[in-house]
DNA sequence: CTGTTAGCGCTTTCAG
DNA sequence: CTGAAAGCGCTAACAG
């Protein structure tokens, strides 16, 4: 392994000069195509590869965007940033993935370390408790996924439009009493919104809402299934397919195979468990393209920030 | 938001060379403590940050280490992570995270791009049918997670220890019919070993083997389990967590609630849905500190590859 | 202990 | 169309 070649090394070797080389690597169209193609060849037979840190100092872009995710083992933000790497990889850009595991702190030593490393732009999966002032800086070269914030771009999910989804699918299926089954409202999407989804559907059509509300995980829909069933209920609609495994626990415990359960999320661990849980895909990796298109769009062509939505899909 | 700052501007700004910015900045010992306090006080006051480009560029080592893991979501490969994060933030380095999906044409990909940002060095997570002989030119700056390979550092984990673990903890109970629920032995650790743990400890204690081999899916527990269990099992050891899902699935529908199920991964999951499943911790949080720290060794001061094991431990 | 002087590998005027 | 030259911000000899 010898010391790596520079851009001089094929300068001289092609017999050109290292600016020529330059204008190659950079698609620039004013060199000669019998030229160009003769640097290529170098290139390619030396396997030549540009150092990134040179081309970052002097143009001062590394090409390089931060993805900061609530959590890496979310099998839903992991769908979103396969969808935006792909977009990212496509365009040439490379990215640093990071996990705030939801701590303000956490996401604010990240942001400092993005800033050190003079990233092109980030791409923030927002959460409850962030300090979304604190990201004044980043305006132009930001976009953040799951929430909207005024004077930001943002990729959101249909949260309401899920549940609402689901609720009419249900009442299609002959089904008047649905219980819901979700997150307090301090968390805007999947607390509030998909409440008012399902509150909105009610007062649509005519139906006396029955819902409660709780924590994130699986424990929280086993006690709020115990705390809502009724002999009547005919399904239960959750704001999560985690919390949809807790209510399916709690009624294969009680033996009422009876009640339809329906989640969101489109979770592969509840489908086994529980095949007969329906669940809805929040479009999570069609948000991942669209949050980086969207980026992209803003740091190369100045495009302006703008609140975009991925759309919600059925999944039976 | 104006133009950043350079070293040579705060050199001006506090009366001194450029080149004793940039002691104070590396911790050079032979600065006089009172200029040292000076150019730190203007550093503070003006919130400068050295570029990384620059610094990359002239030292050749962008401070900065990739980490290839095999799957973002997968809940122990993210203890790792986390643990592998922790002393490399704490050593200033930062990382690249990247995802092989098990794909070696992947993992290809990831190392090109790593190669061009100039890594100071790698973490690969190994997987069933990644070529080892490619990482030729990562030898020394290259440590192994969950598999050995000669002559590469790595850090691996008891995996014949875990199962063995769990076996006499199962046999001082005074259990004797155990059966084992792995994984075909092509896939060396979570295959091969765990399953020679489970048949050493039997040929130890003079028990007859009974197990069966299959896929690293609930699904094929599930199976595999209604293949296995006999009207005499009183416990099913699985090499997996996952594996144990399908198997305590199945043992529930079937209404063999004495049964004793174990599993390996400490899945919280795992723990709500069937509480009464007990199972092994690989360590995998420690494994990432050791990973670390070994190849820190290694760029820094040039330590030899070695071959470390992360210790199992026992989990009710 | 500290300032001066060269570059690191690349892009970008500016002249040909 | 192409080359020469001037840096980008920082580190590393080399003299003081």
């Amino acid at each position: 392994m010898h010391k790596p070649l520079t851009i001089l090394d094929i300068a001289r070797l092609s017999g050109v000069g290292k600016s020529t080389v330059s204008r190659v690597l950079n698609q620039d169209p004013k060199v000669k195509d019998e030229t160009r193609e003769r640097v290529n060849a170098v290139i390619r037979e030396h396997g030549f590869e540009p150092s990134k840190s040179a081309r970052s100092m002097r143009t001062r872009s590394p090409r390089l965007i931060g993805i900061i995710v609530s959590r890496l083992d979310s099998a839903s933000e992991n769908r979103s940033v396969r969808g935006i790497l792909e977009t990212l990889y496509a365009r040439g850009y490379d990215a640093m993935l990071m996990e705030s595991e939801f701590s303000p702190d956490k996401t604010d030593e990240h942001l400092a370390l993005l800033a050190r490393r003079g990233v092109d732009g980030l791409i923030l999966f927002a959460f409850t408790g962030l300090d979304l002032d604190k990201l004044a800086d980043w305006r132009d070269r930001l976009v953040l996924i799951a929430r909207p914030w005024p004077g930001l771009a943002s990729v959101c999910h249909d949260d309401e439009g899920a549940i609402a989804l689901m609720l009419q699918h249900l009442l299609a299926q002959g089904l008047r009493h649905i219980g819901f089954v979700g997150v307090h409202a301090e968390d805007v999407t999947t607390g509030g919104q998909r409440l008012a989804g399902y509150l909105r559907v009610c007062t649509e059509q005519g139906l006396e809402p029955h819902y409660a509300l709780g924590e994130l995980d699986y424990q929280s829909g086993y006690q709020l299934a115990a705390r809502l069933l009724q002999p009547q209920t005919q399904a239960l609609v959750c704001a999560t397919d985690t919390i949809a495994l807790g209510v399916a626990k709690y009624l294969q415990e009680v033996g009422r195979a009876d009640v339809v359960v329906t989640g969101v999320g489109n979770n592969a661990l509840l489908r086994f468990l529980f095949p007969k849980v329906m669940s809805v895909d929040l479009g999570y990796k069609r948000a991942g393209h669209l949050a980086a298109e969207q980026l992209l769009a803003q740091i190369e062509s100045g495009a302006a920030p703008c609140q975009l939505q991925a759309p919600s899909q059925l999944v039976e």
